[in-house]
DNA sequence: ACAAGATATGAGCTATTGCTCATATCTTCC
DNA sequence: GGAAGATATGAGCAATAGCTCATATCTTGT
């Protein structure tokens, strides 16, 4: 949606409203990074963005609508990411990429990531949102269904558990301040490996 | 702190303001059920317990008082069940029993559960809620300096992470409405074997 | 220069929030 | 019965919330 490109320089006008709505939802994740969910107003978001709150609800019909489009952005982040775990050779390199990139992109910015973690499992669920969580799930799916990662159980319910597990393992990492992505990466794969293996 | 108890009938007016608090704390843990974060209201939790809020400012000083009440309700709650692991012959069954511990107090009220690990991480620790805390990760701990479960990292790393996993999958699967106990506590249990003994 | 659409503004509305306090009602003991 | 403390009440305050709308400014094509 924001990724469509019409011939530069043609409507500079159009450039204007992206720049504010960028502004706004970057404003928007800092402020939850750094207050939390309860200083989270949009009038804070309009001032810290450095538009007025008028300019926001042109833009977004609703708190919820801006809370909705940031976890879009920040899942797009992630997913584009993702994939690079769907070209790897074995099924092994594939989860080992899968885990590297929940890794980086959670220690990237672990406060807002832990916080919209929760959010976007409460939030009534928009159109865009489940969009992104679908999308995301996909890639877990047809990881999990390669024949050499050899799951017990019904690739969903494996694609669940595992995806808890690594979100579970970063969440607290990232919580209490941990920063060394190749220590954790390696945990976590070391938990999912034993999980897929243990007998 | 709640549980002194003075000879019986001697001083009934006491049990007036114990029950009164009991009802604010039930009715906060509904009100947050059913309404989330943002149904959360002091006036609200008040009306919901019967009281006035006249009434609820008299035992706890601040909305965030009675939330950490709460949430040292449901973590003496676990930490009882938890205990149970720690009289287990062998390493691996008294996992087994913690492991048990947290699905069957997770499952019992599953919203609930997590919003408050949610909060938990979130709210400014006062006294009581940092020592329910760090009793409960005493108890893991305790459980994963045991030699034969041979861990392979520093014990305090291994807590963190097999406290997470269990975290993870189990709040995962009551967000999605899983029910079974046994099923889960079964895979939780593969996961964290798994990542003890995964080489 | 000008019309017209796109974009931006912020005072201000209503509703609600966390919380206080003066007052009232219980409960106990003599 | 009545004093005294414990407990309960709820109207209401200051602050803030989400959000609207009449108005202003900017941008572009002609």
């Amino acid at each position: 949606m924001a990724q469509q490109r019409p011939s530069p320089r043609k409507r500079p006008t159009q450039g204007r409203a992206q720049a504010t709505v960028a502004a706004l939802v970057e404003a928007a994740a800092r402020i939850l990074e750094q207050d939390g969910r309860e200083g989270f107003s949009t009038n804070a978001v309009a001032e810290r963005a450095g538009v007025s709150i008028g300019s926001l609800y042109q833009y977004f019909s609703s708190k919820e609508a801006l809370l909705g489009a940031l976890i879009v952005r920040e899942t797009d982040l992630l997913i584009a990411e993702a994939k690079a775990a769907l070209v790897e050779p074995t099924g092994r390199a594939a989860l080992a990429t899968l885990i590297r990139a929940c890794v980086s992109h959670q220690l990237r910015r672990p406060a807002l990531a832990r916080l919209l973690d929760f959010e976007e499992a409460v939030l009534p669920g928009d159109t865009e949102t489940a969009r992104v969580a679908e999308e995301f799930r996909q890639i877990g799916l047809l990881l999990f269904s390669r024949s050499d990662l050899a799951p017990q159980e019904p690739v969903t319910v494996v694609t669940q558990d595992v995806m808890a597990i690594i979100k579970g393992m970063i969440d607290a990492a990232g919580e209490r301040g941990e920063t060394v992505q190749v220590d954790l990466a390696v945990r976590v794969e070391r938990a999912v490996l034993g999980y897929l293996t243990h007998t």
